[in-house]
DNA sequence: CACCTATGTAACAACGTGCAACAAAATCGA
DNA sequence: TCGATTTTGTTGCACGTTGTTACATAGGTG
């Protein structure tokens, strides 16, 4: 891919330069825009592969701004926000954002997810699913897709809970990409029932990883297969392949 | 399908948009909406696939919305209620809702229910009836919906009482098609006589479903015909043949 | 090294479902 | 009509699944 161009729309002028510089320490073209005329602007212009945008906007709430960008053009978006509040992760997810992150943030993690949502530009937002597929492969195991078994690499048939089946399936429908626990969490219809105290929604999806890890990897305390991107989610590392019948 | 549009209304506005918002987060556009005006705007313009309504409504009682939204057009309705007392269900589906939720509920179990009325979008809020058809097949066995005699693969006739009877025709005529409880309980005319504690109208689908796997299934512990879907309902999940004569 | 954050995970709680046992109701034969 | 049998609904408990929490550990920074 060419160099990833990023807008940066953040009303905060200092943040704004902040986070441009250290995106252009990266590698990146960084962007920087303050108003929604500036944003389609560049919009209309020229190439932009990503969109990381400020919640708190002056006039415009960023979040209506973000749910018109979905609607408009394809291009991935990071919400940025100062509210860690739980229904505020929400409203952000609502209108389509790529993944959420809370002001302050480090800035590795800032770099991360951003690498994690550009890696997979091109795909619309929501994950990939193959069809016409009926058994994956993958380090000796296999997996019938219709009937949902699960056998491991000396033929014994696994039993996988529905949550487990069903991150399986997430993962081997994209091997070798990083899926962060937002993405994941969208295509498990996780819900976020209640309060939570720490960073997203929940560790839930830390917890069913482990699950799964538990009954396919052969050493779950060093995962072969289902590996953690720190900072960014976690990644299907082994090839898979996928037959008819 | 394109993206499900899903008309919420509620009079409360909180509850309104958090559902409004919750859908969103799961790939559904949610169009809020308070009052049956508003209601009627929304059918008059774009399409609608689903319709959430609050029995409580102000002053035009959600019931009677309902009832005349089935005569005008037909779009699903899962009605949302406050009010778990028997009768209030019954009235519900009286008017011809396509599934019921008592509030506070559970946002997946939501889901689900959205999900599998909207999987079934475009017959009409009733299960189908095949007219015109006497024999079934399906996994070896046979049904004469005539004598209503039901065939094991080896030949040997098993006798149904006629709840289980009735069971078995309402998956035959809708096989690979989850059905919720409250459809099938719908279908069987299941009255509800006194009052339940948990959550929906008793566990008699349950308790039903589980006699006539016992009678179905060579082994109902693994259920490979009648199959459990979980926060939604059943499935009949073979293939199903029906010839006259 | 201390410190901070992200991640792993055991223990727990909440929930849906299966099912046996019981109770109530319907059906049938005399 | 009465009693026996079958059918049907209800209830309580067991069990599996799934989200939450608290604490331990790993990885990275200065």
């Amino acid at each position: 891919m060419a160099i990833p161009r990023i807008l940066v729309v953040d009303d905060d002028s200092d943040m704004r330069q902040m986070m441009a510089k250290f995106l252009r320490q990266n590698g990146k073209i960084a962007l920087p825009a303050s108003t929604e005329r500036e944003v389609q602007n560049h919009l209309d212009g020229g190439r932009i592969d990503l969109i990381l945008l400020d919640v708190m906007l002056g006039d415009e709430n960023g979040l209506e701004i973000c749910g018109r960008l979905r609607h408009e053009q394809d291009v991935p978006v990071i919400m940025v926000s100062a509210l860690s509040a739980d229904h505020q992760r929400m409203e952000g997810y609502a209108v389509g954002a790529d993944d959420y992150i809370v002001k302050p943030f480090n800035p590795e993690l800032l770099l991360a997810r951003v690498k994690a949502v550009l890696s997979r530009a091109r795909r619309s937002s929501s994950l990939v699913h193959r069809r016409n597929t009926k058994t994956f492969t993958f380090a000796g195991w296999t997996y019938h897709a219709k009937t949902k078994e699960v056998l491991s690499p000396d033929s014994v048939q696994v039993a996988l809970s529905r949550r487990e089946t069903a991150l399986l399936q997430a993962f081997l429908a994209n091997p070798h990409i990083p899926l962060t626990r937002a993405e994941i969490a969208t295509t498990l219809d996780v819900t976020g029932t209640s309060e939570q105290s720490r960073e997203a929604m929940g560790r839930s999806i830390d917890v069913l990883v482990g699950r799964l890890r538990g009954k396919i990897e052969t050493n779950p305390k060093a995962p072969q297969i289902l590996k953690t991107e720190r900072g960014v989610g976690y990644v299907f590392s082994v090839d898979v392949t996928a037959q008819d019948g």
